[in-house]
DNA sequence: CGGCATCCGAATGGATACTG
DNA sequence: CAGTATCCATTCGGATGCCG
């Protein structure tokens, strides 16, 4: 087994081992060798604070549905800046998950679509949100449950 | 600061000063129905900061393989420190996804277990550092391309 | 051992105004 | 229309010191 499928699977991300999760072959490319590399560790964390971020991923799946322009996107984002828009999409072009196409004519008009990078990720992304959807009520009750044994 | 002035002043997951636990932010719900509800996006897109921020995942992916205690936390992962591992796990244990187990001993000891929630997020989340583990070298290379033509 | 309190620089993100 | 530029408040997160 190969370092990074390891460490997909049961490395630093992952833990230790017994989590029932069975081994499964990944391709991979080169690894640094020396056990566990923690700078894939520190990309990914890096990756999920993308996805984290504030809207990233709001505009990723405003982008499933097609291309959009700018303020359809903003439009389609609920209360999101120009500014931020500006950077978000910035940014996940910067990662290649975005395309940005600049027709210059008057007015202006810029498309944005996901890249085939950026398709890839609407799936496991839909899947946290459905996690997230489906366990809400239960997060909303430990808090407040937390929140009330804290102030007594 | 009290629970109600924090809780009104509606912030992100880990937030307050010091040692300070985590706000609450999902409002009380209501789904207007239909489609699409602002409400559930909204929800989304604070548990996707949650998994974003710098070391839930991390300590939840340590908890994984199971109960371990807080400074064996600590070592598990690399770079954090004392004041962030306390802030991510009581944030973690707001949210219901991490249990805190105090023994009153001498030394105290206090372990940590993910809950059955907990649990659950395990698997979305891999799956979404398996996206990040694959995706890591184009998406580095998609950087370097995007810088290098923001030079000239 | 497992914290909490304090200080502080860095990053995030909103509001507003201006531009080609 | 699709941005930039500026200012500003809030929050994040590391370092250090103290405590039961």
């Amino acid at each position: 087994m190969d370092t990074v499928t390891r460490i997909a699977q049961e490395g630093t991300f992952l833990s230790d081992s017994h989590t029932g999760v069975p081994v499964a072959s990944v391709s991979v490319a080169e690894v640094p060798e020396g056990g566990h590399s923690p700078c894939a560790c520190k990309t990914v964390t890096e990756i999920l604070s993308r996805v984290g971020d504030k809207w990233s991923m709001q505009v990723v799946m405003s982008l499933a549905g097609g291309t959009l322009r700018f303020n359809e996107l903003r439009r389609a984002i609920d209360g999101i800046s120009q500014r931020m828009l500006t950077r978000t999409l910035r940014g996940l072009e910067r990662d290649g998950l975005v395309e940005r196409t600049v027709t210059p004519s008057v007015p202006p008009r810029v498309d944005y679509a996901l890249t085939a990078l950026g398709r890839s990720l609407r799936q496991p992304v839909a899947e946290l949100g459905q996690w997230a959807l489906q366990n809400r009520e239960m997060i909303v009750t430990a808090r407040e449950r937390f929140d009330a044994e804290d102030d007594s």
